[in-house]
DNA sequence: AATGAATGAGGGTTCATTCAT
DNA sequence: GATGAATGAACCCTCATTCAT
């Protein structure tokens, strides 16, 4: 049971490096020291572990989603937690970038990515619905949805700025970056106090 | 020298629904009815179509960048050329999508693709400072690069959803929810006249 | 020892309906939900269960052998007696259309196909010499061996049609249809009496 | 274009020896000294070779058809038909004995298989009724499908021996015994003059 | 008797690319 | 300009079998 876990440590590594399609089972099982077998004896096939880093990311959402209302009490505690939240999705860039494998792939990877989406969407409003409560946003419905929307993609857009670059030590300066941005976004719509 | 051209169209087209790393040469030619030799002909290899492809890319956002300061003379002009700007990169998507070719690629092929992304950034940033130089915005420096980085990520984020969607009749819908995200995004710092 | 004979029993269904080389040790094993080592604990590889079968086939065959004489006592009992003999065929019809691995397989398989195969001969060589005997036929010595030859091809021929109708329900009338033709083949050498 | 019909002999005869399944692509590429890619230039995986050769047999056979009428003018004539037929069967015997991929296989190879089996049975059918013209048997309807049937098994049922002996000089031997046996059937209907 | 993780050889297939014509 | 047969490295995956527990 160890060696599954190791096959997805270093396939989530191996595939933020160089994506899903460019890492070989055979690249995988050769620098773990373990068998072609053995592999295939934990996982289907390559999408098969695509699939469960997807579900992996997917529940470290969720389970964000459910944290960050005790995390953020006022405004001043939300780029700390847009920093974590940049933090998770750098952790599992590889899913963020690969639409290729999103339009093409197996109708069951199709469906992981698509629940993924659908759950770091539903953070997203729950975190603007969460802000308008705490009373620190002046913002209408209509404006908030385009908002959410603006600031998803804005994330991801950054996180993928990421791959770009190779130098390790650069990614910390990255995601700062675009977590500036992101509160950038939110800017105009600050109620004065 | 007419089978270049063939190529290059096919292949945009392709690449398009597929990305690059789905399309076969071999597809490429058969759907053309040309022999593989003669594709080897025009072009080196498969990368070299796809930089040929992303230079016509290049080519045509240099053009835009320096037509936009004629075709746009007030604020009400800017929602037009946004859409004609989406038009346009909805057309090449295949490139704002591939970053994993991008990562990993030839060298030559990504010193291609990092001219395309300077010539974008180059455009937005022109953009914004034409919009204030028309004393439509009020917006400070800082901002206004902040602002350049968003709108631009919020562009090509929005060309990926349509790489979501089989269905090329929403594909206009798509492209004009995506423009009122990016005026969405200027909003806030229009001058009140 | 119970987990012994239900491999023996899936082992056999499933050989018959889609071959020895397409059933895999694994899918006996994960059917019957034990160990792959426990397969391995009864049987030495896939051959032995496939030996151990054929040898179970080989008996039964021998010991309708050893009944028929009592069972058939006028040439009126010979269609129900080869209605049995043609049920217990189907049976294990794994054995005689797989002749690949009779070819191919391992010495110590290829042996027990064989004495399975003069088993079969035997007995059909002796149905006939009991014909003979109860004077219902008339026919030459070396007419009767050509007979006999003949009469074990069809029988088999018409077994080998079980395999290729997935329907159950035809079964039986497939087999009755192999009877008809068997007893056809003997009609000609009836004693008129 | 000479590679492709390098491939179907040879496969032919590994086929005969060894069956389909047992026969590795590498295995035919490295003894015709030819690349991998080659084979699968012209042929789109193994079961298209074999596909292609059970067409050839099965013009073969059609060929057969439409001229023994001419070969066949009296009773005599009779054997050696047989014996021609049997000599082509034995050629493509791997198509007999491989009644696993029959019922296995995909349905393009399926409907091949059928194909050939269907020109079988009516070659078969011919047979009997052109005798019957000739006026050398004496035989009613029902009889007659009854012995087209059997016929066909023996003669299918007689190439599968020639697969269980390795020595290649008893082949002849054995198809000979074959036609004896075909022969015999018909033996007690024919007409006596 | 039984488990189940692990092995590793082997097989089918793809595809970018070359080159003689 | 164009053809198309040929190459060969690489990849994904299967499965009978073993063995420590």
């Amino acid at each position: 049971m160890r060696n599954r876990e190791r096959v997805l440590n270093l396939s989530l590594a191996l595939f933020n490096q160089q994506g899903i399609a460019h890492v070989s089972t055979l690249q995988i099982t050769t620098e773990l020291e373990i068998s072609p077998g053995n592999l295939y004896y934990h996982f289907r096939n390559k999408e098969d572990i695509a699939k469960a880093l997807v579900q992996e990311f997917d529940q470290a959402v969720s389970r964000m989603r459910s944290e960050f209302s005790h995390q953020v009490n006022t405004l001043d505690d939300y780029p700390a937690f847009l920093l974590s939240l940049m933090t998770l999705l750098a952790q599992y860039r590889f899913v963020l970038r690969d639409l290729e494998t999103l339009v093409l792939g197996e109708p069951d990877l199709k469906r992981c990515f698509g629940h993924l989406y659908n759950s770091l969407k539903a953070l997203n409003q729950a975190m603007f619905d969460h802000l308008n409560h705490l009373d620190a946003l002046s913002i209408e419905k209509e404006d908030q949805r385009f908002l959410a929307d603006n600031s998803l993609m804005i994330a991801i857009g950054w996180i993928n700025q990421l791959s770009m670059v190779n130098n390790t030590d650069e990614h910390t300066l990255i995601l700062r970056q675009g977590v500036s941005r992101l509160v950038a976004l939110v800017q105009p719509y600050l109620k004065l106090t």
